[in-house]
This record gives structure tokens, sequence and C-alpha cells, in this order.
DNA sequence: CCCACTATAGACCGATCGGTCTATAGTGGG
DNA sequence: CCCACTATAGACCGATCGGTCTATAGTGGG
């Protein structure tokens, strides 16, 4: 049996889920302390700034983790990534019954300054490293603007899916970017 | 000088701008009461089931009005559309210094059933009338696959650009949609 | 004329919000 | 050995949450 994580992860473990199904606003620091079996001192030890300091955390630690994971389950090529990405989430997706977001994009919709930006240099570096695989095939201009624009059909995707209670969204998404990213 | 509107669609105002900045849980009913200028008693006479009712509501108006507004301002062709859209968006957002997104984006990450239904609804609606619009040099199966698709790419879009603070992701939807819409 | 409806102001409810603070332990390095 | 650090439990703070209710007016149709 591993030994316990610290309080630390265990805070940033349960913000993430709960930025996931909640959102900032709807993510209370009672509930975390609660899922993360954590005192309330432990929180304002580790996180001083208090929530919007937690909520920055979790934005970066789950978008290190997202890039960490699709890079660990592809092949090196913009197609196979794309097609981890789409795989994970639809099983994701499937497996909460679309409970369970991005949390980068909850991130995102914040008004807080720290909170937004943690989400906003989480999807530059996303961007940033896709672009370098399309960069293969393409100038690196066509490449970046194509590494964005994935980025952002993919969270659309996701954004419709949790609405309409479907995969479509995602699988759509698949299809139309494979047809992008494969070198013509 | 204008009657004034009544109390129901003021409320119905306030609670989309609300939406817009700051989500369905960081809407709070006392501010949309002062933004609207409205008693407390009349959103209860009009929205007996309290905040959901009233955020649905405003998520359905808010999407109609977009149809209407997309619909007037191009000249029916996918194109013009796409340019309606990524224009009134970038103007928006400019305006608005990010602080404003879409109203129906903020609903679908609800965890409120009605809520997130009527997100739905709104995206199927966009779709459907975007695909007839793209049917028309296309097979049908496509022409709805690719409409999905817009309204998925715009909506991250949106959302990437209120994160970084800049209206480049919504310019690069413009440009990689514009090449999938334009009939080849 | 009156009655149902809409509207307004504002008191009040229990619950929850994020944050601060005290008291008490364990633990690991200098 | 002790001291700084981490952790835990839990009381407590003022502020805000969504919702209910009363009292008072205006208004428009039967």
């Amino acid at each position: 049996m591993p030994t316990r994580p610290g309080a630390r992860d265990r805070l940033v473990e349960a913000t993430i889920t709960l930025l996931r199904e909640r959102g900032v606003h709807g993510t209370g620091v009672a509930e975390v302390l609660e899922r993360s079996g954590t005192a309330r001192g432990s929180l304002y030890q580790h996180f001083p700034g208090g929530k919007a300091d937690l909520v920055a955390e979790a934005t970066r630690s789950a978008g290190r983790r997202a890039a960490r994971h699709v890079a660990r389950t592809s092949d090196g090529t913009a197609g196979s990534l794309l097609d981890a990405l789409v795989d994970w989430w639809v099983a994701t997706l499937t497996k909460h019954d679309f409970g369970r977001g991005c949390p980068v994009a909850a991130a995102a919709l914040d008004e807080t300054g720290a909170t937004t930006d943690a989400a906003g240099r989480v999807f530059t570096g996303w961007t940033d490293e896709l672009a370098g695989l399309l960069g293969q095939d393409r100038d690196p201009e066509e490449a970046r603007r194509l590494a964005g624009f994935v980025v952002s059909a993919v969270e659309g995707a996701l954004l419709q899916c949790r609405a309409l209670r479907s995969t479509v969204p995602l699988e759509d998404a698949r299809v139309v970017l494979r047809g992008l990213v494969s070198p013509s």
C-alpha cells in the first residue's frame, strides 16, 4: 500500500475534480476539505492566497498532467495525439455521465486574474507543443494557427458534449480535425 | 423615450449579462435584482422556479437573439455567416476587455439539469440552422457534422480568447473554418 | 366598481461562503 | 534536545447565498 499523499497533493487533487464538476465559483473550500480529508489550516499553510491560490495551482497541475498523459499515450504523430485526446475524453465523459469537463476551461471562465492567467498559460503550452508536431509538415505560422485551432475545437466540442449529453460533437471534431492535421 | 421594459424583460436581460461575466454559479440573485432595478417579489412571480428558471429562460432568450442577429448581419451564405459571427465576437471581446463570453457556454457548464438542457437545445438549434446553409453544397450528413464542428470551434476559440486576453484564437478559427465551409 | 394581476420595498429565514484563529500533536533535522 | 514545520480538529467571523413573506400601490379588464 502506497503512503497517503501529503495534504498539499490531496488538496490539489480534490480541487481539480471539483473544478471539472462545478467550475471555480461552484467549488467551495468546505467541500475541497471534505473530499480531500484535509484540515482547514493545512489549506492556508500551503496556499497562503487561499482559494484563488489553490485554484490556480490546480489549473497548472491539471495542464501538466494532461500534456504528459497525451504524450505518453500517442506515438508522437499529430494524428495519434488527436486520437489519444478524443479517446480519453470520450471515455471520461461516458464514465462520469457527462458530469466532468476540462478544469482548464473552468478556470478560463473565472474572472479572477490569476486564475484566467493560469488557464491561458496552459492553453499556450498545449498549443506550442502541438505546433511542434504539426510544424514537421508545414511552415511555422500555419502550424501554430492549426495547433491553436485544434485546442479550440476540442474544448468547444467538450462543452457541447456536456450540454447535449452526447459524445457526437467530439467524434465530429475527430473526423474534421483528422482531415486537417494529416499531411496532404 | 420608449417605455421602460417590463420587470420580466429586465430580469432576463440582466441575467444574460451576468451569465456572460460570471457564469451560473457566480450570478447572484441579489445582483440580478440590483442591475435590473427589479423587486425581489417580481422575480418569483415571473419565474416560480427561482434562479434555475430564470437562468434557463435567459439561456434560451440569448440563443434566439444570437441566431437572429447573425442571420440579419450575414447575406445568407455560410462564409458571410462565419464572418458575421467572428466579427461580432471580436468586437464584443475588445469592447468589454474580454470580460464577457457566451451565456450559452456558461449554461452548458452548470450542473443543473434544466440549465444544461436549455444550453443543449440552443446548440442544436444553431447547428441545425447552419447545417441548412452548408447542405446546399454537401450531403446532409457531412453538412450536419461540419455545422456542429463550427459551433464547437467558435465556442472553444471564445474560451481561449478570454483566457489569453487576445482575439487571436478567433481569428485563427476564422481562417481555418473559412477553408472548410467554402465550397471546394 | 371591484378584483385579479403586476409591481415595489424591505424584513426575515437557515444555509453556506471564504477566511482567521486557538489548541494540540507528531516529526525530522540541526 | 529542541525548534521549526506540518498536520489536525474545530470554534468563530462577517458576508452573502437563494428563497419566503408581509404590506402597500397602481392598473386594466370584466
